[in-house]
DNA sequence: CCAGACGTTGTT
DNA sequence: GTCTGG
DNA sequence: CCAGACGTTGTT
DNA sequence: GTCTGG
């Protein structure tokens, strides 16, 4: 599952990691504690409609977004496709819901059934969206056992694939039943990724920057989407045991990531479980492989 | 037909 | 909005 | 995901 | 125990 993660990049880099433009209007922030409610930039694929601008006949010479800009109306507009940061809050909210609570409980959508379910299905196939992130949460219960969790942090290996930033694999919608349009998202997640099966059999959907705009796209063949929807891929993830502090979602302090010394107990459930060896924990163990 | 749900996770 | 259950 | 509430009346 | 809010 993914119920927690980070966002640790100031602006100017998250925009540069995603090859995104900025329509947050600058309220991209540094977070450790991301959770559900939160309201978070997402990656959209700018569409036609989307700058209520003039709509531009050429469909994508024109690459230069950042020239020539001037006070008339519709002079940013955008090439169709370009990638789009936005804010949204986290929990998606169906376009027919009376009110925004039920989005507290649609934080997370099962990959395998996302294309088919009421509450999903049609940003499935016409909204969808990457999530930005530096690194995700997961807490480890011993089977059935303890009340409270041993949280781990995950976070990207250095792997060509994804480099320093996780893009989740998201749907978005926007509720205009309130008083102002309300913008939301959720995430995708499938079967855990080999090495994180000791924490939980869901992980979050990662997605690769190769398949980044085939997923945004909203003319993406529906076809060609599942193969996208994968556990991650070996060598993507590494992961560390932190301190409960993170359990708590007014905690946002920077060393909620930091790595912290495993109890006892806890060490020997994790390997009773199949997990990893304190040693290899204790290392920052590979996820995936 | 109307009323009510529409979701995931984990746990048993 | 659309599907399911009664 | 976890933490914290889970309720009403009347009074300030 | 279960739901809501962050």
């Amino acid at each position: 599952m993914c119920g927690r993660y980070t966002q640790k990049l100031k602006s100017d880099d998250l925009v540069a990691a995603m090859s995104a433009r900025d329509e947050t209007g600058g309220a991209i922030r540094e977070n450790t504690n991301v959770a559900p409610t939160s309201t978070m930039p997402i990656v959209v694929a700018e569409q036609p409609s989307d700058t209520g601008a003039d709509t531009d006949t050429d469909t994508g010479a024109d690459t230069d977004a950042d020239t020539g800009a001037d006070t008339d109306a519709g002079a940013d507009a955008a090439a169709v496709g370009e990638r789009v940061l936005r804010l949204a809050t986290w929990g998606l909210v169906p376009s027919w819901a009376k009110d925004r609570s039920i989005g507290a409980r649609m934080i997370n959508a099962r990959a395998e059934t996302v294309a088919v379910k009421p509450a999903f299905r049609s940003a499935y196939a016409a909204r969808r969206c990457l999530v930005p992130a530096t690194g995700f949460y997961e807490w480890f219960r011993p089977g059935g056992g303890a009340r409270r969790g041993q949280p781990f942090y995950m976070y990207p290996a250095g792997h060509p694939a994804t480099g320093d930033i996780l893009a989740f694999a998201g749907l978005y919608e926007v509720w205009r039943k309130g008083d102002e349009p309300l913008a939301t998202f959720t995430i995708l997640t499938t079967t855990a990724a080999e090495g994180l099966s000791f924490l939980h059999d869901r992980s979050p959907v990662i997605l690769p920057v190769a398949a980044w705009d085939r997923w945004i796209d909203p003319a993406t063949d529906p076809a060609d989407l599942t193969a996208l929807l994968r556990p991650a891929p070996a060598g993507v993830l590494l992961a560390h045991p932190v301190g409960t502090a993170v359990g708590n979602v007014r905690n946002k302090g920077a060393e909620l990531t930091d790595q912290v010394e495993l109890d006892e107990a806890v060490t020997e459930a994790i390997e009773e479980s199949g997990g990893p060896r304190a040693t290899a924990l204790s290392a920052g163990v590979v996820i995936g492989g």
